[in-house]
DNA sequence: CAGTGGTCTAGACCACATC
DNA sequence: ATGTGGTCTAGACCACTGA
């Protein structure tokens, strides 16, 4: 079954047509395999079969699997480790997409973020920002979720969050009952929907008075608001929202 | 960026014992090209020997010299085009590591920078932040620049950067001299120092007077305030530099 | 046309993790 | 001991570029 030289005259991965047929071999493999992973075949944190076994699934050499596959690496769509295997990203192993996240003290050190104590989780309708972060109507209905990160006493963080409910129906209802510490792992088990990347915007203004309450700081003080649209492996918006940090005894870095 | 893991039985490129001996081949050899361009042996725009003669010059096959171009291209230190060759960034402000930088209206759309307008360029001795960030001594030498980034009739950005005097003697009067639209790419030309990586910290604050008048914004607005470590190649502070960003009519984003 | 990078193969040996 | 990914080789043919 196999080609010495294909490249102009190749065939397909089992019925995927949605690749364009002149594509090279490696590109059409790392298709298929996303579309797989897509499928629900292989679940975030399970093992892909070996480079060698795909290859021979496939019909190509090892080396043209293994471009595919690092190219998946690159893209973060999955994990490999020398001696143990290729596995489908997850959040809830080490998968993180790059974010602003992690939280310093003002001496460097990492603070340990200790809580996330969800404050609300309601369905209510999308108002303007929402539905343009999301790309939905404005008034349909999506899960609010109000949540505060910790760290030791005090609050660092306030996160508003937005699901449609077309994509995670009653994720307000189900976070309200699991209060999971990440909410990206609670989209892959609940959902299977995987996100793949962030798009991040970052401005400094004044705290709201409710914000400040939350925040426990003086009102008028300034924070840092990070807004965030999260993108599922298609590159669809599947959340949008916006954290309000404190930054007097803690900063925000790239990671 | 890829993975990366030692071979054992391994040579050397020609006299080049500052990479570890252990490293893998095209490890090797994408640090010796680096090198060789930083010394200037290939300009900007020059066209560098072809996959196969380097493969041959190296003594290595023409796959590693490959995998070593490859990840210099996914790096931005080299364009490839098919069927022409491989070619030194032309402008060495291709090599841009990730960084805020891009300011983007309130509407989304991407503002142009039109202008980098040097205000005080002077050798002063390290205070205790910037001597911290830049791993000297208090009271070491570095020459320090103000610079604003100016968008339409708008001051977007005040920044103030630190630059040792151990690596970079008279930088001050360099730039004041110079007036580079990139520093990075100055650094390059003159004193054959690339930055690879920068290290990025973010806070909201409220203005001080001085930069208010600078940002012509009313006194007490808060303010996006980035710090920012760049590294050279060895991985050494070269520069320590911080930000104060206007976010009322802009917004940064992750890059 | 000759030369370039881009794709692909079929092996080899290695370091590493797990059992 | 087995199986995994990581490195490396030495070839092949392709598509594209320019003189």
């Amino acid at each position: 079954m196999k080609r010495s030289h294909p490249s102009s005259t190749n065939r397909i991965v089992p019925d995927a047509p949605p690749s364009v047929p002149s594509a090279p071999l490696y590109r059409q493999v790392r298709e298929d395999l996303i579309r797989r992973v897509l499928k629900g075949e292989w679940g975030p944190g399970a093992m892909l079969p070996s480079e060698k076994q795909l290859a021979q699934d496939y019909g190509h050499s090892q080396g043209t699997v293994r471009k595919a596959l690092m190219q998946l690496f690159d893209e973060g769509l999955v994990i490999r480790r020398s001696g143990r295997g290729t596995f489908v990203a997850s959040h809830a192993g080490q998968y993180k997409p790059a974010s602003f996240h992690p939280i310093y003290d003002n001496g460097g050190a990492r603070v340990v973020e200790d809580a996330s104590l969800y404050v609300r989780c309601e369905r209510i309708a999308a108002k303007e920002r929402v539905a343009a972060g999301l790309k939905i109507a404005v008034g349909a209905g999506v899960s609010q979720i109000l949540r505060l990160r910790r760290s030791g006493s005090r609050t660092a963080v306030v996160e508003t969050m937005y699901l449609p409910e077309e994509l995670c129906p009653d994720a307000y209802a189900l976070v309200r009952r699991e209060r999971p510490q990440s909410l990206y792992a609670l989209l892959e088990q609940a959902y299977n929907i995987l996100i793949t990347d962030v798009d991040e915007r970052v401005r400094a203004r004044l705290v709201t008075d409710d914000e400040a309450a939350l925040l426990e700081i003086a009102p008028q003080s300034p924070v840092l608001e990070i807004e965030r649209t999260a993108l599922s492996l298609g590159g669809h918006p599947v959340e949008w929202r916006t954290m309000v940090c404190e930054t007097s005894e803690f900063y925000y870095r790239r990671s």
